[in-house]
DNA sequence: TAAGATAGTAATCGATTACTATCTTATGGA
DNA sequence: TCCATAAGATAGTAATCGATTACTATCTTA
């Protein structure tokens, strides 16, 4: 990884920022990551940072890019080891949470986006990749109801809410309790009573 | 609303900096709400809000205890309607929506103080209230599945999180789709599939 | 109605922010 | 080995933040 190089191509500079940046998240607010901060983490002087990003808000959208790209492969690969619309609801969520896990700051980073009034560049790609990954929901629900594993007459859009909403619900918990392990014991267990919420009635 | 009396008396004007507060939270992102903007909400000058708050997380946390006594009390009154434990979760899941339709700034105020790293007053207000809001739901739960209207193997923990995490996901939906209305209408559809997931299968 | 108490103003403080201008050094190809 | 240039250091800037100050206006009450 660390190559004694002190001066590197920009390109790997602007990757290491971002993982910079991901890297403070989980520690801290998202909206006192200062750019002194993130310049402080990689080791560089504030002022370097603007030679690879013309603002903050670049930095920003270079972070949710990055989270966007990476949850959305691991999702895509989950869904390919399922053989059942139901199981890849299942396969999805557990490779969500694994992602979160991973990056306790990323929650935190695209709701607080998201609460920005005005449409920045991050806030678009959050948009973006919300929207995309409902798409994803969308097509295993309907699926789901077509083969009968679900509940015909189930709200879809109703459960893509649910779905997101359960692991923000997960979030918001590992925040009052302070302990992140505890996603990865509830995570389950909530994903049971969801499932009992969409499925076929035997 | 308030003309012609300028000077309030302390108890008063302290109130009016909540409301003020809270209205603006409707409208812009949390973490910018600066004390010159509050100020300038309520027609005051900025210096003058530190008569009546030693500092800004004062105010914040007033702002907390508001949130916390009116959604419980809403909530409470909400619960005394019901006749059942599955009516009272529907009721207080209503009420809570209702009241996040009213402040639509309240549930991104107390996400944003949630993140804070710190263990701040306002922190530990949100931390309160959500054990209190808890021990409703707990409650309900429990006295639900003894008399059989709730799943007997239900695990209470997990709803509770499900529950906060439902009202967190409109929340999330509204943000994205930019309108506020929806809520109220994905609101009972949401509850429905919750409420799939817990209750008793007949 | 005089006088103290309370509430608010206007100006300003130090600290911090994102961002920039200028100088220095490291890197890699000819 | 040399040198053009990309990358980083240094040292700023202007704007904005929460907070404090000296002073004034208004209300209350003895």
């Amino acid at each position: 990884m660390n190559t004694r190089s002190k001066n590197l191509p920009a390109e790997e500079r602007r990757a290491v920022t971002v993982e910079a940046v991901v890297s403070l998240a989980a520690e801290q607010n998202p909206n006192d990551i200062t750019t002194a901060a993130i310049a402080k983490r990689m080791g560089l002087t504030q002022g370097a940072l603007f030679r690879h990003f013309p603002n903050k808000d670049a930095i920003l959208q270079a972070v949710m890019k990055w989270v966007a790209d990476r949850l959305l492969t691991r999702v895509d690969k989950a869904l390919q080891t399922a053989h059942s619309p139901l199981a890849a609801l299942e396969a999805m969520f557990m490779a969500h949470v694994e992602f979160v896990i991973e990056h306790p700051g990323v929650p935190r980073m695209l709701f607080g986006e998201l609460q920005r009034a005005e449409e920045t560049g991050p806030k678009r790609t959050v948009q973006a990749l919300l929207h995309r990954y409902g798409e994803r929901l969308r097509r295993l629900l309907e699926e789901g109801k077509t083969l009968g594993e679900l509940d015909a007459h189930l709200d879809t859009e109703a459960s893509i809410i649910l779905f997101i909403g359960t692991i923000q619900g997960l979030v918001m918990q590992s925040l009052l309790a302070n302990d992140l392990d505890r996603i990865r014991d509830d995570a389950p267990k909530v994903f049971t009573i969801y499932c009992r919420g969409i499925r076929r009635v035997q």
